[in-house]
DNA sequence: TTTCCTGCAAAACCTTTGCAGCAAC
DNA sequence: GTTGCTGCAAAGGTTTTGCAGGAAA
């Protein structure tokens, strides 16, 4: 946890950024809620339990610096509000969404499944591949047996 | 063209909904425009020629029931506005997005690679999968020869 | 008549921006 | 003292909603 608070505040120095208080609960937040995919408001709120006096200005200024720094990752699930995720200390993010219709939970695959397809991709379509995002939308398990029972 | 547009008139008929002119203009305009990914701004500006007294709250109504009718998908690429795409007649839809973080084009691509991918969550995972959505941000091919060339 | 649909305007919503004050170097 | 950062409030942009009128069955 420390440790990874250090490595982004050197990040953030290296660019002459400061890591104020401000922004280090902002950080907190995101690290000890790293399962979850926040809202800017979810961050909020959560950040105001340790720095109550926190703008939403603020937060929305440190998510967008973080985002730029690349230690955040900015998704859009279409549901109106942007989502933010830390990333992984590797440079590429290589995680999946299932995302249910019927309960709305969505939970993650770590694995990376696309790199055979991102080499297809710059050999046939010339284009380099920078980073990719695969969701799928159906029924999870949990919501299928339910649907059983009834 | 009048065969699709019949077809989605059936299909809004089966549901008790109507294909008044406003939503068929709305329909035209998408049918008319499939390659592009349209936000319900540039939908209703389009609308407007051939319907000049449409309001944008009517654009907005005709999307979401088309949205709900799964006849249009709508997409977020995390500008803020959504898009809105055209289904394929098939039920499913199987392309996916090639983004240029430099001049910000966007291409297609048709093949549908995920099948497998499909199959292996439904297994592994108990996920049924109904949708997906796979994008890549990169580097196109035109970016990357300008880029050499300076 | 009853139901659905429309246009307009207002509201709601998320996000960004202007600005004056504050903190750090 | 300069620079960057903050909080607040206001503005911005997109999307939704309330409502009265209109069209269609």
């Amino acid at each position: 946890m420390e440790a990874r608070i250090d490595s982004i505040k050197q990040k953030l120095h290296a660019q002459g950024y400061k890591l104020t208080p401000q922004r280090e609960a902002t950080v907190r937040v995101l690290l000890e809620n790293e399962a979850d995919h926040l809202s800017a408001e979810d961050v909020f709120m959560l950040v105001r339990d340790k720095a109550p006096e926190i703008g939403l200005a603020t937060v929305y200024r440190t998510l967008e610096l973080l985002t730029e720094m690349h230690i955040v990752e900015k998704i859009n699930f279409g549901d109106g509000v942007a989502r933010y995720d830390l990333r992984a200390d590797s440079d590429k993010h290589h995680h999946h969404h299932l995302i249910c219709i019927n309960c709305g939970s969505m939970s993650e695959i770590k694995e990376d499944w696309l790199g055979p397809l991102e080499e297809k991709l710059e050999q046939e379509y010339g284009f380099q591949v920078l980073d990719h995002r695969l969701d799928f939308q159906g029924v999870c398990a949990k919501c299928q047996s339910e649907q059983a029972t009834n």
